[in-house]
This record gives structure tokens, sequence and C-alpha cells, in this order.
DNA sequence: TATGAATGAGAATTCATTCAT
DNA sequence: TATGAATGAATTCTCATTCAT
């Protein structure tokens, strides 16, 4: 058996990323991840500290599927469209729920700028993830978008429709 | 002085607004609202049902502004341009909040279906708009995800940034 | 039975007054108060507003006690020494628990001045019954420290021996 | 560096000191202490333990500040006069923080004896001091109660009125 | 002697909801 | 229709203490 930390973030992870930020108790946390309270705090000052963690963790696992699953392409184009494919894999294995950063995005009041950083980050990163690729900001904030687009509607209508239709019109795009 | 009713309505779709829905407890809505708590309860069901009600109005509300501010245009392209200055239009009058749907997809449990259809039929009749207004489903799909990407990003970095980069795209799509 | 706010301030009155300010929990209090912890608070704002709450009572009760206590005496010095005996009568009643007021001050951090200004004007008011009664601020000033000082030595050595001693002291010095 | 134990002792002395027993967690002290928390326990039984050493360790460093204080004096009037001095003197270095030993009377529960034999022994060696000096239990506890209520009615106060009140009647007071 | 990790019990407070009138 | 009072269950977080090494 692990230790009470990776315990606790382990629960984290998969409680975050299926019931969202505020409907997960740290209750239901510790109870999950048999470990007692005080050992909670210990590890965690608080809960938005555990976000925080979870969402680096998410940050760092996340990027690591994309990379994985990405990586037999070897030219632009089929890269550029697995991403997509990506999306619709992450989908299938985690049932529609979106992306955790822009979920917890829109559970936090606005002033929060610890959790908020972490978010703006992740996405930056993204952002530079296809503009490394492509080395056109306008193309790569356009395909950006129509990828940030792709999760959220897919979440929305518990769907790949507009993934699919995406992957057309980035298919068109990439020159 | 209007209905408790009214009131109640009025204040929710305040909060809501600015809070989002987690964050903003009945109690606060009453005591905003000038109305006894079981008079809440007489109007409402429940915090969801409230929800439902305050997605309607928001609804009606947000396609309301939208027309009068595309009003004038008469072209096509103007009208889609005009569209995009609407969200910054928005983003000044209400801080960067974002899209009450969409936050609110983040914030309730997925199998709440009842709330989940209201955003989806909110989405769904924003992705008919460019549709009749272009005729055309890919260009139109296109358009729209654009937008709701503008949306969400202008949201998660507090900036206008890429509205005014989707505005270039747009600009360019459009035949 | 009476209303559960009764029940709670009769309750607190009880419970502070035997074991003080932060030996005694809320838990504890709406237990015995046979209160719902929500019901709580909707009476009170916090432990603190309760605190004050219940200072103000004990206030009342204490001066109300101490004048029916003296009111038979006539003459000034009877009256005055009939103070000191009423806190004899308050040890036996209370079993030397001392000074509600003073034992708070000990326990609440020295920046709490909302708690802090309702001690202050119990002890400015005792302060000013000897005044009242002698018309000379150094003598009511030095029999008003005596009398404190019969509170506290007496709750610390559980015994009387020093309002005694007070009394015969206050005895010599009254004109 | 000293010892764990010295470290732990300096500590609590200012902490307890400063914030009063109930308000001092074990956390704080061993962490401003730079202490594992197994050490602490295994140089002290339980917090009440500690606070019994604190209590000890205050008794010699405020006796000991009180004699160096008076030591110039040479006549038994200002000796006692330079004590109530020796009041104003801690007030302006504690910052009105009144006497650690009725401070802690206050907050722990009636039947702790162990602390409460400490608290009055320390308070038996200040009445004998005065009586020591004085050679007259009258006068000499007349004086200690005068001085007990100078401590807490400046702690009250923030305010050192009533020891200069005092200081002139003790003036009297004296043969 | 020294320690870092772990804990059970309890702290204060807030939640959406219902009841009696 | 309207209400103020009451609630059970949950919230996040802290307490002094002990265990295994």
């Amino acid at each position: 058996m692990k230790s009470p930390r990776e315990r606790i973030i382990k629960t984290t992870f998969d409680l975050f990323a299926k019931q969202g930020y505020n409907s997960t108790g740290i209750n239901q946390i510790i109870s999950d991840a048999g470990v007692a309270k005080a050992s909670f705090y210990l590890h965690f000052k608080s809960k938005e500290d555990l976000c925080v963690e979870f969402l680096n963790v998410r940050h760092e696992y996340w990027f690591n599927e994309l990379h994985s699953f990405t990586a037999q392409s070897e030219d632009l184009r089929s890269k550029i469209i697995d991403a997509f494919d990506f999306l619709m894999y992450m989908n299938d294995k985690e049932n529609f729920r979106g992306c955790s950063f822009l979920n917890i995005l829109s559970e936090i009041p606005m002033d929060n700028v610890k959790i908020l950083n972490v978010i703006q980050t992740h996405k930056a990163d993204l952002r530079n993830y296809f503009l490394e690729l492509l080395k056109d900001d306008t193309l790569s904030d356009h395909i950006y978008m129509l990828f940030e687009s792709s999760i959220i509607e897919s979440q929305l209508f518990k769907s790949n429709e507009l993934i699919v239709k995406s992957k057309k019109i980035v298919n068109h795009l990439i020159p």
C-alpha cells in the first residue's frame, strides 16, 4: 500500500476529474484514500493547496498522454490531427468530462490567482505546443482555439461530432 | 416594488452571473432579494429549479443583447464580426466572467440532465444562429467554435487578445 | 419549554460561567440546549457574538444580584461591606469561579476589541458604582481595587480569607 | 545552538506570555523552536506538563526581574513603591499582557490541581514578599491586593492609571 | 536522544431544505 | 400567498497526542 500522500493524490486525481472541485469534499477524499483527516492536512495546507497539486499532476499526466499518443506520427499534419484524435481517446476514457483546468476555472472565484495561474500556465503551454509545431502564431492559435472548442463542445454535447468536424477543418488549414 | 418572484429572479441573475452557481447560496439570494426563505421555496422547488429559470432568463437576455448589438450591420460579414465585438462588449460589462452556461456546465454533476438540457439548447441555438446567417454548416460550425473559444480564452486570460485574433481569422474565412 | 434562543442563552450562561469561554464548544452548548447547530447560527452570528451576548446578560444578572443583595442596607458603610459579603455569597453559589469578565479577558486575544469593550464597560460600571456611593474617587478606586482583588484571590485560593480581610480594611477606610 | 529542551522552554516562555495558554498550540511551539513533534513529547509528557514548566520558569524570571528592579532602593517605602513601578515597566515591556499566572488560572478547568498549585505557590510567594518587607500581615495583604488589582486593571484598561493611583495610596499606607 | 508521519476527536461554520403558523 | 424559526447533514480545518523507526 502506498503512502498516505500518494493515496490522497491518486484519489483526488480521480475524484476531481470525475466530480469537479466543489462537488468533492475533503471527507470523501480522505475516506476514499483511507487516510485520517489530520494526515491530509499534514500534507496539504488547504483544499486550495490540494487543488494546485492536483492541477500540477494533471498537467504532467495530460501532456504525457498527449505525447505518447502522438509519438508515432512523423509529419506535422498527422501530429496535429493526432492531437484531435487524442481528445476522442480521452473522452472515451473519461466519459466526456471535459478539461479539468477549464472546469475548475468555472468553479473558483475569479480572484483566486493562485489556482488561476496554474490553469493559465497549462493553457499557455498547450498554446505553445501548437506554436512550436507550426511556427506560425496565427495558424497555431487558430488551431488551438478549434482544439479548445473541441474539448468543450464534446463535453457539452457528450459527442465527438465537433471534434470530427474540427479535424476536417484543420486538415485544410495546414499547408 | 416588484413581486417576490421577480425580485428573486433579478437577484439570481446578478449573483449567478457574477459569482457562479455553487458560490451563491440561497441565503444570499433571499437576503439580497428581500424575500423570506419560505417564500423562495414557494416559487422554486429547489436551487436546481432556480438554476433552470436563471438559464432561461439568461438565454433570452443574452440573445436580445446580441441582436441589438448586431442590429445595425446589414451585410453578412459585419454581422459576424459584430458578434465577436459583442463578446468584448460583454467582457467589459461583466468583467470577463465568461459564459454563464459553460460555467454552470462545469459546476453541476454530469448526470444532471435537467440543467444540461437547457445549456445544450442554448448552445444549439447559438450554433444555429451562425448556421442561419451563413447557410453552410462547415463554415458556421467553424466560426461557432472560434466564437466559443473566444469566450473561454478571454475568460481564462482576462484579455480580449484571442477575440481580436479570431476576428482577423473570421474575416478571412467569410467569402 | 422555552424558545431555542432562550435555551441557548441559558445554557451558555451556565457553561461559560462554569467552564470558561475556550473550554466550552458550540457542540456542547447546542447539545445541552437541545438545539440544532444551524438554529444556533440562526440566532448568533458566531461564537464571539454569543460571548458578547453572554457578557451582556451576565452584566445585568450580576448587578441585579448585587443590588438586591445590598438593598436592605441603608447607610453607606454597610452598603459597601455588603458588597464584599455579596462576593462570598457568589463564591458559595458559583463555587469560586471568579469573575466571568476577567476570566474571558484572559482567554481572548488582546486585539479582540469587540469583547474587550464589553468587559471594560462592565468594570467601568462597577468602578462607578463605588464612586457614586462614596463621592471620592481616590477612596472609591481604593475600595474598587480591594474588591477586584477579593474576587481574584478568592478564586485563586478557593477561599474567602482575603475577602474577610478586605472587609476589615474597608471598614477602616470608610469615614 | 541550545538543546531542544531549552529551545522549547524559551519558545514557550515567549508564546505563552504573549498569546496565552489556549491560543498557543503545540505545533506553533515546535515549529518556532525548531524541534520535532516527537522530541517535544520526549521532554514533556503533555501540554499541561509544559505549562507547569513554563510557570516555574516564569516564576523565577519574574521574581528575578522584580528583585533587580528594586535592588537599588534601600528604605522600605521606596522598595514597595518600586514594585509598583516595576509593574509599569513590565506593562511597557510586555504590552499590558497582565499576569501569566492569573491568565492561565482563567484558562484551565477549575479542577486542574497540578497547575493550580503552581499558580497558588507563585502568588503565595508574592504575598510573602510583601509580608517579609512589612512585617505586618494586614498591611502587607492590603498592599498585596492593591498590587494584584494594579496588574489586572492595567491589563483590562491597557493603562497604568490605576497603578499610579495605587502608588499614591500605598505611599500613605506605609508608616 | 531524536524524529517525521500518522491519527481520532473535535473545532466553528454553512448548506439547501422544511415546518408550523 | 407569505413568513420566521428550525433543522440534519455537510463543510473546511485544528487539536493534543502516539507510533514506528
